[in-house]
Order: C-alpha cells, then sequence, then structure tokens
DNA sequence: TCAAAATATGCGAATGAGTTGCATATGCAG
DNA sequence: CTGCATATGCAACTCATTCGCATATTTTGA
C-alpha cells in the first residue's frame, strides 16, 4: 500500500460520479500531487482485477470507474445532458438470468445501458 | 458508388458473424485487392451515420459491425468461445422502454450484452 | 532496526484503433 | 468526353492506454 495508491483510493471515495482516469488522476493529485497518470492507469487496472472496481464505456473513448461494492444496478445515460442515472430493477436481473439459461448458458456478466432523453 | 464500397458491402453481406474493420479489410480485398484500411474505416462510419449498420464493442478493443436490417436484437458472448448468439425477448424490449419511462425518460437507444459461460 | 529483495513509481517512448491532410484517382452530370 | 465533386491511398497524426527502465518506496526477515 503506497502513497499513490491511498491517493487513488481516496479519490475514488469521494467520487459520487462515474470518473474516468484523467478526473481520477486530477483528483487522486490533491492527495498526492506527484502522482503520474501510468499509476493511475495501472492501479486501476489493478483494482478492476481485484474485484474492488468497475469499469465502464460510456461511449466517449474514455473508460470510467465506479467501486464494485454497491448493490448490482445498470446505467441510463441521458443524452441531453450526459449525466448517468443509476436504477435496479429485479424483473430485468431475473429476466437476464433466465434468457442466459433459455439459451443453455449460465450468465456470469453483463451490461445493460440506456440511453435516453428526458421525458417533455 | 464506387469500386471500394461495393467491395465493403460485398464483403458485409457474405459475413454472417459480427466483423471488425481489419476482418472487413480483409474480406474486402477479395474484391478490390488495392483497398485501403482508412477507406473501411471511412465507409462504416459513414455506414453507420445513415443508419445502413451497427456498430459494436463487446470489449476486445475493436469495433465490430453487422448489418442493420434484421429485427431488434441482443448479444450473448460465450466467454468460452467468444461466440456471438443473437438472441431477442418481447418482454425485455418492453421492460427496457417502461424502465425508462419510469425514470422519466424516453429510450432512444440501448445496449445489452450477456456474458455466459455453456451451462454443464 | 536495518539491509536485501520485492514491488511500485515516474517518465517518456511505444502501442493500437481509428482519423485526417493531401495529392491523385474515380464517378457522375452535363 | 470534359469538369467538378467526391472518394481513395498513403503516411502522418491523435488519443487512450500500456510498457521499459532506472529510480524510489515498501516489505521482509534476520
Amino acid at each position: 500500500m503506497t502513497t499513490a495508491r491511498r491517493a487513488i483510493l481516496r479519490a475514488l471515495e469521494n467520487s459520487e460520479d462515474h470518473p474516468d482516469a484523467l478526473m481520477l488522476h486530477d483528483r487522486a493529485k490533491e492527495f498526492d500531487p506527484t502522482i503520474a497518470q501510468a499509476t493511475v492507469y495501472r492501479t486501476m487496472r489493478l483494482l478492476e482485477q481485484e474485484g474492488l472496481v468497475e469499469k465502464h464505456d460510456f461511449g466517449n473513448g474514455r473508460a470510467r470507474y465506479e467501486e464494485a461494492e454497491k448493490e448490482q444496478h445498470d446505467h441510463l445515460i441521458n443524452l441531453s445532458t450526459g449525466e448517468i442515472i443509476e436504477f435496479h430493477d429485479t424483473n430485468l436481473e431475473a429476466l437476464k438470468i433466465e434468457i442466459a439459461k433459455r439459451l443453455g448458458f449460465d450468465l456470469k456478466d453483463h451490461r445493460l445501458e440506456l440511453y435516453a432523453v428526458p421525458r417533455e
């Protein structure tokens, strides 16, 4: 456990949004001003492999991260603002598992993103 | 309508899988041996913008394409083989729309991928 | 507590998918 | 068939991410 890693962990804890590596680098600099981008990338890869962090691709070229502790949820991306809304739906979860089963598979992971605009 | 574009279109028609740009480039060379990668990329971008092709990211770094004519479907990725299976579920479609609505949004697009292993 | 071994860091260079500038080639309208 | 608009090939570029390597920090174990 190094200074750099502590800084990244803290930056991550303080983030309510879904930051990308550059945002995390900026935020981590507050705790370790000399931290390098490469270290952020390396650490995020590590955390992802350890299952402590989830990596998402919301389609703008940069990977975005969130802590993995929370309960299972999916994302709705507000196309008007870029805002990301988390939601959870039990029926949906069940349905995913059930569809995989129907096809002869055990579900290991999944990804659901809804891209939507506010209803007027 | 140029030789290069015809070659790409033919390569795409002949593809039952979900080819990436490099695969398309290789396959298109059969019809136009001098075609450049840049042309494949440019043409795929064009086709995607025109809505004739759908672009996917199944998580291995290269975008993958399929013709958009088919009925709406989602993808299950067999983690053991990399094989991609298409499926359609009416309940699931309805549920996505309904969830977006519940959150106050009109669904514009969505992405669902199930990553799974064969049931033994 | 301290030195050696192990691991992580910072830097800049490298990678790899995708894009772009530009001179040339091709397609199409008249 | 000529002229102009558009597309192509090539090589150079972008941008996120990774890597090599020399140095710095942590950990281990006596």
